[in-house]
DNA sequence: TGTACATCAGTGAACGCGCGTTCACTGATGTAC
DNA sequence: TGTACATCAGTGAACGCGCGTTCACTGATGTAC
C-alpha cells in the first residue's frame, strides 16, 4: 500500500470536524468563560461524542491553545487595521489603545484566556523569545506608534520600552479591574484610556 | 433547658477549628493557588474530614470569602503602615505604590483571589457602595496621598479620581502581566512603578 | 466526691455528578478489479 | 457498470477520579444531682 493512499482525506471531513470543534469551543468560551471549557462540553456543543475530539486534538489544552492563537490573530488584525488607517502617530497611538480596550470589553473571555492564562503567551518553541511570544505583534504595533510619537516630538518620553510597557499594563489593569470590581464608580473608559496614554507617553496636548 | 446552656462553647474548640480551617486554606492557597482550593483539600490539609467544615462554614465560597477578607485586611494594614511612616505626600504616594506591587509579588495567589475573582470585591451588603467595597480603604489611602500631592502642588493633576484610578489599574496590570508573561523582557519593576505613578500623577521631578 | 446523663464536635460511609481517557466497534465513504 | 473489500471518522460503553454534600453515628467533654 503506497503512502499516498494512507494520508488521503475523506470528502473534506478531515478538517471540517476540526473546524467544528474549534467553533463550538469558541461559542462556549464566549458564553461560559474559560471554566466552562471541558472536552465533554465542547463535544456536546459540537454535537459529537467526547472521544472524537482526540482525532483532531491531543487534549483540552491543545484546543484551548488553538483558541488563544485565533484570539491573538484577531487582536493583531484589529490593531494593525487601526495602525494602517491613521497616519498621525499620536492619534494612532490613542486610537490603538482605545481599540485594545474595546477588544477586551467586547470579548472578555477571549481576552481572559489570552492574558490571564499563564501558558497563553508562551509558544511551544524550545527557545522562547520576545519575537515568538504571542502578542508580540500587537505590542510591536503599539510600540512603533509610540516610537514615531517620540521621533516627531509628539511624545516627550525617551524610554520607549518602559513607556510602552507602562501603557500596556495600564490598559490591561483597566480591563481586569472593571470586570472584577463592577460596583466601583468607574470614570468613563475613554477618559481613563486617554489619561493613561497621554500622561504615560507624555503626549503634547491635542 | 434555658437558652444560655444551648449556646455554650466547648473549651475553646468552637473557634479553634474554624481558625485551623482558615489556616489550612491559607496555606493551600499560597502553595497551589485558587484552583487548588476545594473543601476536601482544605479538610485534608487541616487534618479533619470534609463534612466537619460545614459546622463552621456554609460552603467553599464562604471559606474563600474569609480568606479574601483577611487578605484585604493584610493589604490595608500594609498600606496604612506606609502611609503613617512617610509624611511627604509625593514620597508617600510612591512608596505606597511600590508597597502595593510588593504585596502582589510576595502573595500572588492572595492577590489573585482579591482582584481576579468577580465576587471578591463585593461584600454581602444589599446596597453595595464604594465605601463598603473591599479594597476601598486601600484605594482611599492611596487616593488621599494623591490629594495631598495635588494640594501641595507636588502633583499637577487636577482630576483626583481619574488619576487615582489610572494609577491603580497600572499597578494591577503590572502585577498581572508579569506573572502571565514571564518570558517578556520586563524592565525593572521599580522603574515601571515609578514611571506609572510619576507620569500619571504628573509629579514634579524628584 | 461519684455517677448517670446530655451535649455536640467531628467521623466515616455513601450518594450522584461531571470530568478525562481507553478501547473495541460500526458503518458510510471511497477503491480495486 | 457491478461487486467485494479497505479505510477511518466517529460511536458508545466503560473505567477511575475527585468533587460537594447527606446522614446516622460515636465518643470525649462537661453538667446535674
Amino acid at each position: 500500500v503506497p503512502d499516498a493512499i494512507r494520508t488521503r482525506n475523506r470528502k473534506g471531513q478531515g478538517t471540517r470536524l476540526r473546524r467544528d470543534i474549534l467553533d463550538a469551543a469558541a461559542r462556549l468560551l464566549a458564553k461560559d468563560g474559560p471554566e466552562g471549557l471541558t472536552l465533554r462540553s465542547i463535544a456536546r456543543e459540537a454535537g459529537i461524542t467526547a472521544p472524537s475530539i482526540y482525532a483532531h486534538f491531543e487534549d483540552l489544552d491543545t484546543v484551548k491553545d488553538a483558541l488563544v492563537a485565533n484570539a491573538f490573530q484577531h487582536l493583531d488584525q484589529l490593531l494593525s487595521a487601526v495602525a494602517r488607517e491613521i497616519a498621525d502617530p499620536a492619534a494612532r497611538l490613542r486610537a490603538m489603545c482605545r481599540a485594545y480596550v474595546a477588544f477586551g470589553d467586547e470579548y472578555p473571555n477571549e481576552y481572559a484566556i489570552m492574558f490571564r492564562l499563564k501558558t497563553a503567551l508562551v509558544t511551544d518553541d524550545e527557545q522562547p523569545s520576545i519575537e515568538r511570544m504571542r502578542g508580540a505583534e500587537a505590542f510591536g504595533t503599539v510600540s512603533d506608534a509610540l516610537s514615531e510619537c517620540i521621533a516627531t516630538g509628539a511624545s516627550s518620553a525617551s524610554d520607549t520600552t518602559t513607556t510602552a510597557v507602562a501603557i500596556w499594563v495600564g490598559l490591561d489593569g483597566l480591563l481586569n479591574l472593571r470586570t472584577t470590581a463592577p460596583t466601583f464608580p468607574w470614570p468613563s473608559v475613554d477618559v481613563v484610556v486617554d489619561t493613561l496614554v497621554e500622561r504615560i507617553a507624555m503626549l503634547e496636548p491635542r
